[in-house]
Formats: C-alpha cells, structure tokens, sequence
DNA sequence: TAAAGGTTGCAAACTGTTTTTATTTATAGT
DNA sequence: ACTATAAATAAAAACAGTTTGCAACCTTTA
C-alpha cells in the first residue's frame, strides 16, 4: 500500500517535469494527502490536512493544485450531492455509495457485468459510474 | 402527454392538501414550469420561465419552491456537475447522459438489467443512477 | 368575514470558489 | 554556486450561488 503510494508520487512528478510544472512542497502535499485518504475529501478537508505539515499554506492555492492534478489526470473531480467539490484520486473505474442524509461517498468496488456501449444517442462514451443513493449506517443510528 | 402533466399537478394539489401545503400560484407555477421541461433546469432556469408568467416572483421563492417540490418527492436535485444545482421533475428510475466538454446532461431511459441489492456495506439503498461521461454530438463537431 | 398561520418578497448575510496583485520560489543556463 | 526568468504562492478582495430574517401578504378554516 505504501509502496502504491510512492510509486503514485513519482509519477506525479514524472508527469510535472514533462509539462514543466514546478514541483512545489505544496503541490506534492495536496497530493499526498488526497493519496492518504479513502474517502472524497473536500478542498476544505484537504487544506485541514496539508495544514498540519504546512500551516501557512493558503486555501487558494488548495484550489488551485487541485484543479491542476485533476488536469493531469490523477484525480477526480467526484459529481457531488452536497453543497462543496469532492475530489478523489482513485482514479480507476469504481462506483459510488452516497448517504442522501449527510453527502458522505464511499468508494465500491464492484462488479456489475453491465458493458457499456461505445456510443450511446450520439455521445463518444468515455467512462461510467453507478450512483447508489442510501442511508449510510451512522445516519441509520441516527433515525431511531 | 398533456394529460399526463394534468396528472402530475393533481396529485401535487392532492399532496399538498395532506401535508397542510398552501397551493400558491408561485408553487404551482414553479412545479409547471419544471413538468414543462425534458432537460434539468438550473434555479435560474426555472426562475426565467415562471417569471414569463409571473413577472415579481422572486428567486429566494424559486429556491424554496424547489426545495419543497423535492420534500414531496416531485422533482429530484440532480447530482450535478457544474457549478449550479439542476433539478428535474422527471422522478422514475432513469439515467444520465454527462457531456465532459460542456456539462449536459441528458435523460436516459434504459434498461440495464441491473438488480440493487437492499443493502450494501451498510447502507440502506434506496435508488441508484448511472451516470455515463462521454462527449455530446456538438462538441464532437467542435474537435474537428 | 375574520382570525391564524403559512408563504412571499426584499435585502442582507453566508458559503464555496475564483481572481487579482505583489512577492517568493523552482528551474535552466551560465 | 549564481543569476535570470517564468511560474507558483499567500492574502485579500471579488464573485456567484444559495440561504435567512423579517415585515407584509395571502390561503385556508371556522
């Protein structure tokens, strides 16, 4: 698992150097930190994080890198329910389990067996994810 | 399909009277405006189209409204992509269609053979929803 | 028709996000 | 190492979308 991690960073800055974009100790912890969670973490929740490493980093600039990995394709901007962006870097195909109660996501690996079309009412497919809306089981303890 | 909005107003009218609801003209003009629509209207959308009618209603109403209609469980907030939140009257079972370059989304009603188990990791589910990324016709057109 | 309480409109407040500006820093070339 | 340069940063202000407080208004029920 660390090993995962370290091998995600490098090419992170792999990727950098071929662009030209700086590797700055701030990038390279926004990063580390969307790595070192499970869940799909807020900017919010991501600048908390970096701030315990970095306290004088700026929300803004959480804004900006996270934008900048998501143009590099190493994470994902997640379609969110609530009311602020979720970004993930599990970026390979996985779905989605989300409490309508408190917005929190969850990762599901899953197989469905469903194929998915090339092409579907003109659109060029690219990829696919499965929403599952529910009540998660922290919001159930809640309701009774 | 006339007929079929006729319905739809009925038995808003009818959930109303239940719940101790006032039927205010602003209400039903907002739920008609959003049953009159195939795509998912932003607030602004559908503040735009009641004002036609209605020209001194107020945004702060539409929001209410909108919220409202989605306690009753008439319309649905799309989870959404962009910066504004979508809604869309259209409540059965359906999916959507998501254009990566723009931001459309489009109705898509499917079969995909798919049965949700009641319960996963958890939660307690409730409906699910896939969302196909992909790129619409005129962006298409767009890259040549 | 009058009373009661939900609903509206307006404006102000809030929240999440983006932009502006001056300053700092990583990088490439000496 | 040192310097030039272009990019990235912090901080604050600007912004857009959404929510809220409050007085006036309008449905509803009796």
């Amino acid at each position: 698992m660390v090993k995962d991690v370290e091998s995600k960073i490098e090419s992170f800055l792999n990727k950098c150097k071929e662009l030209g974009l700086k590797i700055t100790p701030q990038r390279q912890a926004v990063y580390e930190a969307l790595l070192n969670r499970e869940d799909h973490p807020t900017v919010e929740d991501i600048y908390a994080d970096v701030r315990k490493k970095y306290p004088f980093i700026s929300l803004a600039t959480v804004y900006r890198t996270v934008e900048t990995l998501e143009e590099l394709g190493l994470v994902k901007k997640v379609a969110y329910w609530g009311s602020s962006a979720r970004y993930d870097a599990n970026i390979h195909e996985h779905h989605h389990l989300i409490c309508l109660k408190c917005g929190a996501i969850r990762d599901l690996e899953m197989e469905t067996g469903w194929c998915m079309p090339e092409e579907i009412e003109g659109y060029r497919t690219i990829s696919f994810s499965i929403h599952i809306y529910g009540v998660c089981p922290s919001c159930q303890k809640k309701e009774s």
